[in-house]
DNA sequence: TCAGTCCCGGACCGATCGGTCCATAATCTT
DNA sequence: AAGATTATGGACCGATCGGTCCGGGACTGA
């Protein structure tokens, strides 16, 4: 047909494996189902991609910038409050856990899914994992927690909590917990800290 | 060959399947190789579990069996002590993360493969998290919390969450905080107990 | 207008998936 | 001893897995 490389291809293959990969998994879902779906030909996903543990990978990198594109996004209105901007964060994620698509954090499943450390998809949960957790720690220091790695650590327990309870018990199970107990944990390790009234 | 049904047939495919389920998780092992390593006929497998479904939902209902048996043993010598029975759970939870041969909670690991409801697989992998959160409200009950079922999903995140970065980022990540936060919440719940030194 | 270039869909590959079924052989009954 | 019974291993099934490759056709440059 067109002989420029129909430069929305990419992104359909990827919006299409995130949909797919998202909602049943990664190993339930086959090459065939991402190819029928998107509506392209095999040798242009093989072109694209060099074959599923590198689409796999990609999806997750993607993944995970759309998911700091949001973290920045609700975080953004509590600059210089780093333990409003924590607790916002934790209520986004509450609040994801309901929404009629949410099937467990795509990083946890993946991880979960492909046990070698060497699999390009765990890899980059793990680089996932890492970022947010450094991201934590961080906020926590800005903050002055004493032990701001110990309190990410301890708010980490509780995003893995909620996303882990989420998927199976739904939002009215422990996942509901999620923003009170980070709140607790913040006003643990923040003692000086006023956590006024949640949020407006 | 024998006309006795062989006693301990459907014991060692169980035990196989734990390992390689374990190991791998369930979608990586086919029936083959659970055939294979057991050393068993195919027909004698498929006459034991009526196809992989039930075999995966057989395989969790002994891991629920055994995990209760190990928490009974962890907390028994705290018999009386609610707090303590649940903060000895916790540590042992933390302990068996950095075992080798950890990867990660088979219940939560197994939801995550498989998303439809009706798996069997994936329902007794919820009752065994809603036994463990009943487990949980009704210590917190017996010790006195203002709020049990609080409390018990806010335990519930640190399990969850313990498992899921235990699974990812090993014991040094932010498991190592789950037993100290499982504190600081029983702390939080039950103001007035005395949470002594952790245990002798 | 006509090669030439290169993108593209889908036919095709061997391997493996979960599951069925049959020939064999070991035990029990008489 | 001999026939009946039944557990057993493995051949076999169609479907699907991830991945390769080729023939056809659309665009480009001359």
């Amino acid at each position: 047909m067109a002989r420029t490389p129909a430069p929305g291809t990419r992104r359909r293959i990827l919006e299409t494996s995130a949909r797919l990969f998202g909602e049943q998994g990664v190993r339930a879902v086959g090459m065939q189902q991402v190819i029928d779906a998107t509506g392209v030909g095999k040798s242009l996903l093989y072109r694209e991609f060099a074959g599923k543990d590198e689409l796999v990978a990609a999806w997750l990198r993607e993944s995970d910038a759309q998911w700091w594109e949001q973290a920045e996004r609700v975080t953004a209105p509590h600059s210089g409050d780093p333990v409003r901007q924590i607790l916002a964060l934790m209520e986004f994620l509450h609040d994801s856990v309901q929404e009629p698509d949410f099937h467990g954090c795509v990083f946890y499943n993946t991880s979960s899914e492909f046990r070698d450390p060497g699999h390009p998809g765990r890899r980059e949960a793990k680089l996932h994992l890492q970022a947010l957790r450094d991201w934590l720690r961080d906020k926590g220091a800005l903050a002055g927690a004493g032990d701001p790695d110990g309190m990410a650590d301890a708010l980490m327990l509780v995003i893995g909590g909620l996303l882990a309870n989420g998927e199976v018990l739904g939002v009215r199970g422990p996942a509901r917990m999620a923003p009170a107990t980070a709140e607790l944990i913040v006003r643990q390790y923040c003692p000086d800290t006023a956590v006024a009234p949640p949020v407006a």
